[in-house]
DNA sequence: ATTGACCATGTGGTGCACAACACGGTTTAT
DNA sequence: ATAAACCGTGTTGTGCACCACATGGTCAAT
């Protein structure tokens, strides 16, 4: 059992952050001392954080990271995952899309140069 | 010389948008009233509320829009616009390395699999 | 003169994911 | 016992680009 100091070393996350965690449901605490109110984290805590740090790297919002915890087995994962992929994949189709506008906003620019 | 609501409907930017471009030195009316303050604009306001409008698209923040106007005679504009492009593109490829890591992790997810 | 459409200002809210206090209680080490 | 280090709650702030009121004044047409 861990407080949150030494949990948040080990995971990485911050104290505010665990508690944003432990408040929006998405990593509680497993043990709540009722005098204290001191919240204890283990080592099945530490699995979950670990994803969840890992999750946060690729950009997953806290509802999207719900969606994941809320399957505790974990089943529908690669699915998210591959679902998220996807996401990705249309913002990037964007930009360049926004890329293409800008080019031919600046050969618009061109153009009219050459009227003068 | 218009008036905001005109001239809203003129530029398709609302007249929140309007209101809050004049606040940030972005786009302020040509001429208020000093009775009524009323704001007026006109067709060069209106040129620069086009050019907005488009640089919006391309996902320019204020910040970068104020660069733009500061500029008066728009010199800079090309090489901001290909600056946008350079942005754009980092961020693109930002992106794609997340998609990566993606990948490294479902894979790795299968390498356990094999394991058990 | 009255009604409806227009205008301005000021304030608060939006979404997201926390960070940064302040205040007061608790635990640990000396 | 005392001080340092830790813990909790509650509240406010952050950045961005607006949107949505509420309030009160103004203009145009009838």
């Amino acid at each position: 059992m861990y407080r949150v100091s030494e949990f948040s070393e080990m995971t990485g996350l911050s104290k505010e952050t665990l508690r944003y965690y432990a408040e929006v449901k998405l990593l509680e605490p497993v043990y709540v001392d009722p005098k204290n109110k001191y919240r204890y984290y283990d080592n099945g805590s530490y699995l979950i954080a670990m994803i969840l740090a890992r999750l946060r790297t690729f950009n997953f919002t806290i509802q999207e990271m719900l969606s994941v915890i809320e399957d505790e087995s974990f089943e529908n994962l690669e699915h998210i995952l591959n679902e998220k992929k996807r996401n990705i994949q249309q913002k990037i189709d964007e930009l360049y899309g926004t890329i293409d506008e800008i080019d031919q906003f600046l050969l618009w620019g061109k153009e009219e140069d050459e009227k003068c």
